[in-house]
DNA sequence: ACCTGAACACCGTTCAAGT
DNA sequence: ACCTGAACACCGTTCAAGT
């Protein structure tokens, strides 16, 4: 009881224990994570200020996992495929883990870190600065979104019997495939990919958008 | 006491009074939902199953603003284009929704009519019945991260000392912006859109995609 | 049918006490 | 410094009792 001479707890620990109970449930609770860990929940207290605490260091976790060293730069249009598909796939690991980041306002290190690859490789294609931020904006909106639709429980829609024909067939033909949110990521990857290409070219005005 | 001769509750004034405090503080709980309507927590359980419910009551609260009646589908792509623009408008009112939806399945009929529409539209342009899946999922998912985006405060990215020159710049010019969301939507959704039709034109085979 | 209040098994967090 | 166990104010949900 009371102190060990070595500390049973770490952030570290905390951290991956806490990612585990999440990917598996969806959720966790401090004593649920303390049982895990072989400890009492207040003992938490001593390493962390608190849930959220331990959440934000769950974030870390899944951010450290990017990889922006090897980003092909042939072309901008690459890179920015590889830096995307990386960041969703950090993502998509701990699908589960996302609704939980959603309340909170990203704005780590490890973040930033993608954010800056993405400007360097748009400014380099030529983009000037609101196009860049505009251009930036639409990928972190695509990619979170998706995300969050592979986030989502496996039946994501449920048709009833007022559904159209369309979306009925669409759903069973589709839902039942493992691999169907990765496939739409890549695929609207794709899609932003092109459509960015022609903002580009069509960016010298100040882009008349009506609202 | 006990039973009123009139209701004191309804489903509506259910989601109603939840969707305001969700608007207010990001979350609700019973009992604060329950002193709200001056009732007792436990009389909640007359008109719904449980909290749950009360989300996806707030889903179709939020969902029922969108508008289908007049869309001109003089081109899907300008159907498309409206209905997706409602539906970013609608979740927009309400961006502190959107995380407690996120975990959820979607049953909700008046959430379900805009899939439908969508389908509809979609079919009729003449997606078969898989890239129509995908398309509605792209569609989905830049909406909903669109949304996510509205939702975090004006400073979204914050720039550090090893911030690139090319992303503290874009951050300069564009975040004083108070449209910038919205901009950066409206542009993202004609880059989405003219993926789309290329994907239409070129999904006759099983698009393969490398994974 | 619809509201109440008591009750249950939880939750996150605090804190004195131990080493 | 780091763990414990008791304590606090909450939470969502159930249910007998009232009309």
């Amino acid at each position: 009881m009371a102190r060990p001479s070595k500390p049973k707890l770490s952030t570290q620990s905390i951290a991956d224990t806490a990612l585990k109970l999440v990917d598996a449930h969806g959720e966790f609770t401090l004593p649920q994570l303390a049982k895990e860990l072989s400890v009492s929940a207040s003992s938490l207290y001593n390493h962390v200020q608190g849930k959220t605490e331990i959440i934000e260091l769950m974030r870390g976790q899944a951010m450290s996992a990017i990889s922006l060293a090897h980003v092909d730069s042939s072309s901008w249009q690459e890179a920015v495929r590889q830096i995307a598909t990386s960041y969703w796939e950090s993502y998509s690991k701990h699908p589960k883990l996302i609704p939980l980041l959603t309340s909170h306002t990203v704005r780590d290190r490890t973040a930033l870190r993608v954010y800056d690859a993405l400007a360097k490789v748009l400014e380099q294609a030529g983009f000037n600065p609101s196009s860049l931020l505009h251009a930036i904006t639409i990928i972190d909106s695509f990619v979170l979104g998706s995300a969050l639709d592979a986030a989502a429980p496996s039946v994501v829609w449920e048709a009833d019997e007022e559904s159209s024909h369309a979306f009925k067939e669409a759903l069973n033909g589709g839902l039942r495939d493992p691999h169907r949110s990765e496939k739409s990521f890549l695929i609207g990857l794709k899609v932003v990919l092109a459509g960015l290409e022609s903002l580009l070219l069509h960016h010298t005005d100040d882009h008349s958008v009506r609202t």
